[in-house]
DNA sequence: CCGGATGTTCACCT
DNA sequence: GAGGTGAACATCCG
C-alpha cells in the first residue's frame, strides 16, 4: 500500500464524505472482507451516515452513526480509494493509471449519487470492521523518542525489521524506512535493542522529520534515495555505491560509506 | 521469459 | 519465544 503518507491522502479524500448517507454497501470480493461476511458488512453499513474519518498507521477508519462499528480499510501495496470518477489525489507510481472496474473490491453508494470504492487490482488490501487498534503501535508520523525507544526494546532483531513492524510503530513501509535511515545514517541491520539512547532520540526526529518532508513532496515514493534505489544505484549523499540486501524480508538500500 | 514490487498473514523452520 | 523464510494474493514493468 501506499505508506502512511498516502493513506493520508486517502482519509482526506473520504473525509469528504462526511455527513453523507450510505445508500448501498458494494461487497464484491468476499476474499478481502476480513473476519467479516457480505451480508454483515452491508447490513451494518447500508442506511448509515458517515460522522468522521481516522487513519492509524496504514489503516483507514470510517466512523458512521451510532451504534455501528467502525469501517476499517487496508490498501496493501496496490489498493487505492477513489470518489465518484474524480482522478485519485495521488497516483500511485505502480499503478499503471488504469482503472479495471473488475478491480474494485469495496464500495459505497451515497444518496448523493457520489460513490467511495477501493481499487486493488492484486487484492493485497482489506475490509473489516471495528478493527483491533491494539494490535497498531504509535503512529509513526508522531512518534515520540519514548514510543520509538519501546519498540526498539531490547531486540536482536534487525532495526528495520522493528520499523516495519506495524505492531511496533505503525505507518512506515519500505521506502519509508530506507530513506529515513538513510537521512539518520544508521545502517538497516543494526541491532534494533543496540541503539545508544541519544541515537533514538535523532531516530525519533529523523523519523517525524522524513515523514513530514516526503510528505511536502507528495509521497512516499519522494525520498532523495528513490532514483537511486536501482541495481548498480550510489548514494545521493557522497557517491558511494549503494548495497541491497534483504532486511527485516524487504528489499534494502543503503550506504556502506555513511550510515554507520 | 523472469524477477520484483509502497504489504500482511500464515505455515513451517532454526 | 524470537526471528527468519517462503508462499500466497494478481498485475505491471524493466
Amino acid at each position: 500500500m501506499p505508506e502512511l503518507l498516502e493513506v493520508e491522502t486517502y482519509r482526506e479524500l473520504a473525509d469528504r464524505t462526511v455527513g453523507r448517507r450510505i445508500a448501498t454497501v458494494e461487497a464484491p470480493d468476499t476474499w478481502f472482507l476480513k473476519g467479516v461476511t457480505a451480508s454483515q458488512v452491508v447490513d451494518a453499513l447500508t442506511g448509515a451516515t458517515v460522522h468522521a474519518t481516522g487513519r492509524r498507521g496504514k489503516l483507514l477508519t470510517i466512523e458512521v452513526g451510532e451504534g455501528r462499528p467502525v469501517l476499517g480499510l487496508r490498501f496493501g501495496m496496490t489498493g487505492r480509494l477513489v470518489l465518484d470518477g474524480e482522478a485519485p489525489i495521488e497516483r500511485l507510481e505502480y499503478a499503471s493509471g488504469r482503472d479495471d472496474p473488475a478491480w474494485d473490491r469495496f464500495g459505497l453508494r451515497f444518496d448523493d449519487g457520489s460513490r467511495l470504492r477501493l481499487s486493488d487490482p492484486r487484492r493485497l488490501g482489506g475490509v473489516e470492521l471495528d478493527p483491533d487498534l491494539s494490535r497498531l503501535g504509535p503512529d509513526a508520523a508522531r512518534v515520540s523518542a519514548a514510543q520509538l525507544r519501546a519498540a526498539l526494546a531490547a531486540s536482536a532483531a534487525p532495526l528495520k525489521a522493528r520499523l516495519l513492524d506495524q505492531a511496533r510503530l505503525a505507518g512506515l513501509g519500505n521506502l519509508l524506512v530506507d530513506e529515513t535511515l538513510w537521512r539518520a545514517g544508521v545502517r538497516p541491520d543494526r541491532a534494533a535493542g543496540a541503539l545508544a539512547d541519544d541515537q533514538v532520540v535523532l531516530l525519533a526526529k529523523a523519523i517525524r522529520s522524513t515523514v513530514a518532508l516526503l510528505g511536502r513532496r507528495g509521497g512516499s515514493h519522494r525520498g532523495d534515495l528513490q532514483e537511486q534505489r536501482v541495481r548498480g544505484g550510489h548514494c545521493p549523499r557522497d557517491g558511494e555505491p549503494l548495497r541491497r540486501e534483504t532486511v527485516g524480508g524487504r528489499t534494502t538500500y543503503w550506504c556502506p560509506a555513511h550510515q554507520l
